[in-house]
Order: C-alpha cells, then sequence, then structure tokens
DNA sequence: TTCTGAGCCAATCACCGTACTCCTT
DNA sequence: AAGGAGTACGGTGATTGGCTCAGAA
C-alpha cells in the first residue's frame, strides 16, 4: 500500500480528460496555423480523439489494400493507393504523392527530353 | 498579379474532387507553402532526433541477438560468469594440489 | 516598396514538432491491424504526417468558422461542425458524447473527484464500424 | 529462390501534464 | 466568473540501433 491516504489530490487525471496522444503536442500542431488565435482544452481533445479514429480507420484501410496484393506488410504504396482511390482521403493527396513505378518515370522524362 | 510562387504538380489532379474538402484543400495547400517559406528545411541527415539518446542506445548494453538487455538480466550474467570463474579457479587449485 | 521576402528564420525549428510522437503512431496502428501484420518505416513516417494534416485539415475549418462568428477561441462545437462540414459526418454522434462526457468531467473535477462514465465502451464501439473496405 | 528490412528489447532524458498566476472576455 | 496563455517543475514514456528471420521480390 502507498502512503497515501485522506486527502492528496496532487494527482487528478481523469480517464475521460486523457487520450493516447500527448494534448500538449495535438494544440502545437493546431496552432502552426497563423489564423488560429485560441483553442479550447475541450476541442484539442476532440481533435485529438477524432485523429486516433482517423488512424484506425487509415490503418485498416491501409491493410486491406495490402491484403488485396497478397501482403501481410504495409508499405508506403498502399498508403498512396487508399488515398488515391478513397473520396475522403482527398485532402491527403498532397501530403502523400502517387507513387510512379521507376520504369515509367524515367520513360515520362525520356519522352518529356525527345519533345525538346 | 506578380506571385512569386511557383504551382508544381507532382501528379495529375482527380478529375472529380471531393466536393465537401475541395475548398479546404486549397487553402491548406496556400497555407504549407507560407510555412515552408517562413520555416528553412535544412534536410534532415541526422538518422535521429535526440543526440542524447542517441549516445544513450548505442552505450546500452545488449543481448546477442541485438537486443537491448535489463540491467537485471546484465547483473545476472555478471553473476554467473563469477560463478563460472570461481568454479574454474577451485578446480585449478584441486589439480595443484594433486 | 518590396520588402516582400520571407523572414530569414535563424532559429533552429523543432522538426518534430510538427508531428505526433512515431511511437504513438505506430502503436495505434498497430493496433488496429490482425496480430500477425507488420508495418513498414516508411508507412508509418507517411502516416504520422497524414496524421498531422488531419489535424491541420480540421482546425483550419474550424478555424474559419470561428473568424465568420468573430469568436478567439475554438471550441467543441467548431470541431464537430468541421467535421461534418469536411464530410466525417460519421465521427460526430460518437464525438458528440465524449465532448458531453469531457464537459461533465472537467465540472465535476472542481469539486469533488471524478466518476467513471464508462468511455471504453464507447470508444469500442467506435472502432467496430470500420471494418469493411 | 535471394536478400531486404521490420520487430524485438528497456534505460535514459526531453517533453507532457499539472498547478499556479495573469489577463481577456 | 470562466477559462485560456504562459511559466515552472517533477514524473515518465518515447526514443533508439544491432541482429535475426519473416516475407517482399
Amino acid at each position: 500500500m502507498s502512503s497515501k491516504s485522506g486527502s492528496s489530490p496532487k494527482k487528478r487525471s481523469l480517464p475521460q480528460t486523457t487520450t493516447s496522444f500527448p494534448l500538449a503536442r495535438v494544440k502545437r500542431i493546431m496552432k502552426e496555423d497563423k489564423d488560429v488565435i485560441q483553442c479550447s482544452n475541450e476541442s484539442v481533445f476532440l481533435v485529438s480523439l477524432a485523429t486516433e479514429y482517423f488512424l484506425d480507420y487509415f490503418a485498416k484501410k491501409s491493410f486491406n489494400q495490402s491484403q488485396s496484393e497478397k501482403r501481410r506488410t504495409v508499405t508506403y504504396k498502399d498508403i498512396a493507393k487508399i488515398v488515391k482511390d478513397i473520396d475522403q482521403l482527398e485532402f491527403l493527396s498532397d501530403v502523400v504523392p502517387e507513387t510512379v513505378p521507376l520504369k515509367k518515370a524515367l520513360q515520362k522524362q525520356k519522352e518529356i527530353k525527345g519533345l525538346n | 498579379g506578380a506571385s512569386a510562387g511557383v504551382v508544381q504538380n507532382t501528379g495529375e489532379e482527380p478529375l472529380y474532387v471531393n466536393a465537401k474538402q475541395y475548398h479546404r484543400i486549397l487553402k491548406r495547400r496556400e497555407a504549407r507553402t507560407k510555412w515552408e517559406a517562413y520555416n528553412k528545411n535544412p534536410k534532415k541527415v541526422k538518422g535521429y532526433l535526440h543526440e542524447s539518446r542517441h549516445k544513450h542506445a548505442m552505450k546500452r548494453p545488449r543481448g546477442p541477438g541485438g537486443r537491448f538487455l535489463s540491467s537485471k538480466e546484465l547483473a545476472d550474467m555478471a553473476l554467473q560468469k563469477q560463478q563460472q570463474e570461481q568454479q574454474q579457479q577451485t578446480q585449478a587449485q584441486q589439480q595443484n594440489q594433486t | 516598396m518590396s520588402n516582400e521576402q520571407p523572414e530569414e528564420h535563424v532559429e533552429e525549428f523543432k522538426e518534430q514538432d510538427r508531428y505526433l510522437p512515431i511511437a504513438n503512431v505506430a502503436r495505434i496502428m498497430k493496433r488496429a491491424l490482425p496480430e500477425n501484420a507488420k508495418i513498414a518505416k516508411d508507412a508509418k513516417e507517411c502516416v504520422q504526417e497524414c496524421v498531422s494534416e488531419f489535424i491541420s485539415f480540421i482546425t483550419s475549418e474550424s478555424s474559419d468558422r470561428c473568424q465568420n462568428e468573430k469568436r478567439k477561441t475554438i471550441n467543441g462545437e467548431d470541431i464537430l461542425w468541421a467535421m461534418q462540414s469536411l464530410g466525417f459526418e460519421n465521427y460526430c454522434e460518437t464525438l458528440k458524447v465524449y465532448l458531453h462526457k469531457y464537459r461533465e468531467a472537467t465540472k465535476n473535477e472542481r469539486s469533488s473527484a471524478g466518476k467513471d462514465t464508462g468511455m471504453d465502451e464507447t470508444l469500442a464501439n467506435l472502432y467496430q464500424q470500420q471494418y469493411y473496405q
């Protein structure tokens, strides 16, 4: 037994106010936007939860893609594929450029050079 | 206008766009471009984030499989080694006596 | 006078501050996948960036709403509204429950110790729906 | 088949949460 | 009054790399 007895309210963290992500980091990312002046704690909390939920969904979709190509390892190209295919993920299309096979990329470069 | 920014397409835009997201995507693209202009990206050549943590990891005792060892495991190994050495010493002493 | 050159920030910016810790990201991914699944390093780093963009994306939409209504502080409803607006309406109902619970918890915190309202059940409920491709 | 690269381990220390003050609404 | 930003501090989990064999190719 610990020596804490009676009234010792040092650590008051409720399970409902904690998240899988550090809230301080979530808030800093939110504040990177210059238009954002202030964030309430509840908004940070909600964003953190929503992010966790989104990540769960994103991981599952990525793995589905891996499986459809008979693999058990999630790779970058799986992510690029679902970002391209799924409408809801279009906001990531700048962050996750479509993967292009090296052969095709080189071929395309040659074509462009040939035209010039 | 006399915009200094150069729009570079890394790929082709989708033929149909998500109507709910499109406007925000554009605003985010603008914001990221602005952000990258203010913050230099001096390219990361370090394979790690913190020098101190890198040094710590390099110093740590490892098992034969490359895994990190706990200090308890390390203490146990040292103890076993000591016991083995003691056994060898007593065996050598017995041989000398004969 | 066109002195519009971007200011030089000589001060070293902490790269990792833009992203959530990769260990947390990897843990949640792993938890979402079958036991035998693996995740490439490139994939983890990519998802780490995606997740940060998700936060910025939602926040940006919320912020706009805030400015339109002439408020300085983003609140819970702004986030819910942004999610709805950006096509994540399937998250809203459950998050609304969380928001209510959060408010109750932080109110009770001042007067007395919190009591369990069963958040984990709701979370499990939340994860269930997104299996099918 | 060949051979790349992801999981595995846990100790330090950078960072997160808490408590507090000050300030705006 | 309510609550968010800023600061200080102490407690703690994210960061971290060498080797092996899943599993990508």
